[in-house]
DNA sequence: AGCTCTTATGAATCATTGA
DNA sequence: GTCAATGATTCATAAGAGC
């Protein structure tokens, strides 16, 4: 039986309707089997545990038995994702005695065999990267954006993420807050509000598939292992408003939180009770 | 027998000897298993045909054969690979119907069939990437640099590939008095004065697994796939001087010509015998 | 307000030590 | 021996304090 359970007071307007946006304590495994209907998502976007990371609150999966962990939740997203849907899966393999280890190329070949579409590879490539020095390798400053569907046509807005050219949109970026960074730059079909307003009429160009970003590094509440960047421009580029993007990693919900901004509605699905505690108040914030 | 032509004057000097430069034509399964000695190469460093590309020079290799086609390849760069040596293969899957093709992750489990191990992934971000717009991905900006070596301890120089840290240094820069910046810039070796004075012993610093170059091709009359920053970095970080350098598909020879500007050995092999000559007549400009 | 300086910290990795 | 836990290493960035 679902249950959309509404963070928010719904409160109707009839230009922009209020999202909904529901949080789920639980396995995913589970969530996604019996609480989400099948076909009834647009998007798909986590970062789920890495191999034999954070064990402390997931248990640590060792990187040999990664993939039989991992297939049987990539075969429960695919049911739940409509036809035309995405899944972006943000993971990285681990260096394991001196050599990175194939789980990540294996679990692609695994979904394969399921059925997904290996449609494209992005490249977060980190501004700023862990510290480290070792004696096999540099740091590590970039993660995969490893992107699925189900069918060789899906939806994709590319007018929606296009770019300003230029280094001077960069230098003006620069000096704009992180709120009205996400918030103006979620406007960019519509121009970038007053403050950069003189925008309007300049060139845009379409994006490449590698996104410049840095983590999030500061002293805020809630620690988030991707910035809240990441999942924006992937829910601009692969839903509409209104649409409905799963997170089934949330973690503290930067995802969900990303979807509402950008008023789409969305479902979180966290197996630490306290941290889908963390995702209602950051989402009741908003 | 081995012939290592020299295609430059040897001349003798006590500093600094003269560098030995060869070019084989040929298929280099065969150049590697009967003219190249076994384990004499310190770094193998190669772009090779990609798949159902350049079909006029190299015959296109259907991406499903790819992996046939090229594991008794790379068993032979093994042979002819030291113990302590590195090979960076550079290569990027194309995408068929819609969907990346995973020739290149079956290609990578192969290799550590074959003994290799997969020490590290390098990304080359290209700054600059040819315009392109289709329905489902935008241009691909990046490509792969995969590092296999033959033991978990290899031959690496990180000093020598340390780069002037970056934006920080710049921005300060930026806010100098045009007096200022000449004459503390002409100090540069003794310190940059006082108000950066505390940039001594912080200039270098170690660069990350993403090198971000442009795609410039100097070599106009060759399509050259790679800018030569890319083997130069590679050959100052995996080598040292004298150190013998191989590029089995070498093409228009930008491998062996980055391995003569830092006083390292090369052998090129190229089945073209119209890009041999170019090669040799590039090494003879040098 | 704007600039400079200080400092905390982030999906890390390997060698060493201890059980 | 094998496996798990601990320590050393290290830098771009942003928040905060000070002038």
């Amino acid at each position: 039986m679902l249950e959309f359970q509404n963070i928010v007071d719904a409160e109707a307007k009839p230009v922009m309707p209020e999202s909904h946006h529901s949080v789920f304590s639980g396995d995913c495994l589970d969530v996604l089997n019996h609480k989400i209907p099948a076909q009834s998502v647009d998007l798909v976007f986590t970062s789920p545990p890495y191999a034999d990371q954070r064990k402390s609150t997931y248990g640590g999966i060792h990187p040999d038995n990664y993939v039989t962990w991992f297939l049987p939740r990539a075969e429960a997203i695919k049911r739940a994702l409509k036809p035309s849907g995405s899944f972006v899966l943000n993971i990285k393999e681990k260096a394991l005695k001196g050599e990175r280890h194939p789980y990540v190329l294996n679990l692609i070949l695994g979904m394969k065999e399921q059925g997904w579409l290996w449609t494209e590879e992005y490249i977060w490539h980190k501004k700023n990267s862990y510290p480290g020095k070792w004696p096999n390798r540099f740091r590590d400053s970039w993660e995969r954006l490893l992107h699925f569907t189900k069918s060789r046509k899906f939806k994709m807005n590319q007018e929606a993420v296009m770019i300003p050219t230029g280094d001077w949109a960069e230098r003006r970026l620069r000096n704009l807050s992180e709120t009205d960074k996400t918030r103006d730059l979620s406007k960019s079909k519509n121009g970038f509000g007053k403050r950069v307003s003189n925008w309007v009429g300049r060139d845009f160009v379409y994006p490449t598939n590698v996104l410049h970003l840095a983590t999030e590094c500061s002293y805020k509440r809630h620690p988030a292992t991707f910035p809240i960047q990441l999942p924006s421009w992937f829910i601009e580029l692969f839903t509409d408003p209104g649409d409905m993007v799963l997170d089934p990693y949330a973690g503290s919900g930067t995802t969900s939180v990303a979807a509402k901004r950008l008023n789409r509605n969305s479902l979180a699905i966290e197996i630490q009770k306290d941290f889908c505690a963390i995702i209602k108040e950051r989402l009741s914030h908003e």
